[in-house]
DNA sequence: CAGTGGTCTAGACCACTGA
DNA sequence: CAGTGGTCTAGACCACTGA
C-alpha cells in the first residue's frame, strides 16, 4: 500500500461511491474539509477530485461543491484489436491473402464517399484474413496515397495492410460503424459461407488531424467473431 | 482565447503531434525547458504533460524524458445510447411491449450463467422495442432482485426495463459483447423477420461494485440498426 | 550518479454562482 | 457576497533509471 496520497484519497472516495456509502446526487466534503481530514495541501485533494471528475464519478460545481454523479448512458471502451495479434493469441496461425490491389484515380465517387483526399490517388486493397487457413474476415480498403505515399511500395504478401498502417502511420482520430449484414455473393465466396449468412460488418475510417488516411470495410464470419466493450471505474492503481 | 495556461501548453503540443511537427518516438522538451519557454511554474507544465499522457498522446519515462507515443491499437469509445432516446431523436415514436415477466428461483443454471447473485430470485423480462410500431429490437433480461428489489413492483407497460434501471440503479461496471447472428425462430417471430435474417446481437452485463445487477440479450434488426464507436484526441476545450 | 519525472507544500488571486 | 472550485507559484524532497 505505497500509494501516492492523491491516489489514496481518490480510491477511498471511489470505494465509497461504488459501495453506496455515498449515493448519486449527494455532496462530497469540500476541498477544504478534505485537506483537514487527510492533513494535506489543497493541490493534493484537488488532484484526487479532478481524477474522479475526469472519470465521470463526480461532478464539480463552483460555489456549490462536488457531487456524486448520477449514472448516465455511459460510453464504453471498445477494444479494436489487431486481427493478427488476436488470432495468434487464440493459438492459431495468421495469414493475410491479398486478392486485389488497384490504384484509384482522384475524384471518383468512391473516394469522395470514403472521405479521403479528393486530390490524389488512392490505393485500393482487397484481401482475406485467415486463421489456420480458414477465412475469418475479408476486407476492402482504400488508402490515401497523398497521406501515405510509402504504401504504394508495400507487398502485403504476408503482413496485412492494417497492421502495416498501424505500425507506420500515426493516426489521431477514428470512427467505426458496426452492423450485422447478410453475406453478399462476393463476401460469401471470399469467406466460404453461404449467401445470406450473418456477418459482422465493421467500417472504419481514420484520420491524422483533418487528413483522411484510410477507410476499411470488413466482413467477419458471424459465427466466429465478436467484439467486446467494457466500462469500469477509473483504472485501479497496481496492487490496489 | 482565454484558456488556462496549462490548457494552452497542452493544446500547442497536441497540435504539434497531430500535424506531424513532432513525430512518434521523438522527445519532448523537459519540464524544466517548458517552464522557461512558457515562463510558468513546473506544476503548470506538469499538468499539461499529464493530460497528454492520460490521453495516450505522449509517454513519460523517468530519467529519460517525455516522448511522442507511437500509435497503438487504440480502444475506441462506443456510445451505448438509450434506445428510447435514440428512436425519439430519429423522429419516431417509441414503445416497449412487454411479452413475458417471470420470477426465476435462485440457483438455476440460467442465473449462474448470467453471473448474477446465486442466492436470490431473479426477475426475467422479455419484450420488444418498437419504433413507430415496427419492431427494432427484442430483449431478454434478467435482473437480480437481491440487488434491485424495487424492480419487482414496476409495470414496464410503457417504459423499458433498461431505461428504468438506468434511472434508478447506479451501476459502475459493464461489459458488452457484440456479434452478428441469424434470427432464430423465436427472434424472427418477435421482430417480424424471416428465420435466418441477420441480427446485431448485443449482450450486456452490469455490476455495482462486485454485485451483478442485470444481464440483457438484445437482437436488433440487422438492416435497421448499427453501432458507432469513435476515437479522437482528448476533448478540445470549448472554443479551441 | 545526475537528470528526469512524481509528488507534495503552503500559500495566492480569481471567476463563478447559488444561498 | 461569501463560499466554492480553478488555476497558479516557487519552492521541496524523492524514486527511478539510463547515460
Amino acid at each position: 500500500m505505497n500509494l501516492p496520497l492523491h491516489e489514496k484519497i481518490r480510491s477511498e472516495i471511489e470505494a465509497d461511491i461504488l459501495t453506496g456509502v455515498r449515493t448519486p446526487g449527494s455532496r462530497l466534503p469540500t476541498e477544504h474539509d478534505l485537506m483537514q481530514q487527510y492533513g494535506c495541501s489543497r493541490m493534493t485533494v484537488s488532484k484526487a477530485l479532478s481524477a474522479l471528475a475526469g472519470g465521470g464519478l463526480i461532478e464539480r460545481r463552483k460555489r456549490a461543491g462536488s457531487f456524486v454523479a448520477r449514472p448516465k448512458a455511459h460510453s464504453m471502451m471498445l477494444d479494436i484489436p489487431d486481427l493478427e495479434q488476436e488470432i495468434v493469441q487464440r493459438g492459431q496461425r495468421y495469414r493475410f491473402e491479398l486478392s486485389e490491389r488497384t490504384i484509384v484515380p482522384p475524384g471518383t465517387p468512391q473516394a469522395r464517399e470514403a472521405g479521403l483526399a479528393e486530390e490524389g490517388e488512392l490505393l485500393m486493397i482487397a484481401g482475406v484474413h485467415l486463421a489456420d487457413d480458414v477465412p475469418l474476415a475479408c476486407e476492402l480498403r482504400l488508402v490515401s496515397l497523398a497521406a501515405v505515399p510509402e504504401m504504394a511500395a508495400q507487398p502485403f504478401d504476408d503482413d496485412s495492410p492494417g497492421a502495416w498502417l498501424l505500425k507506420h502511420v500515426p493516426w489521431t482520430e477514428a470512427e467505426t460503424r458496426i452492423a450485422s449484414v447478410a453475406a453478399s455473393t462476393g463476401v460469401a465466396a471470399q469467406l466460404k459461407l453461404s449467401v445470406g449468412a450473418p456477418c459482422l460488418f465493421v467500417e472504419r475510417r481514420t484520420w491524422r488531424g483533418s487528413e483522411g488516411i484510410t477507410q476499411v470495410r470488413q466482413h467477419f464470419v458471424g459465427s466466429a467473431y465478436s467484439l467486446v466493450a467494457r466500462f469500469g471505474p477509473a483504472k485501479r492503481a497496481p496492487g490496489s
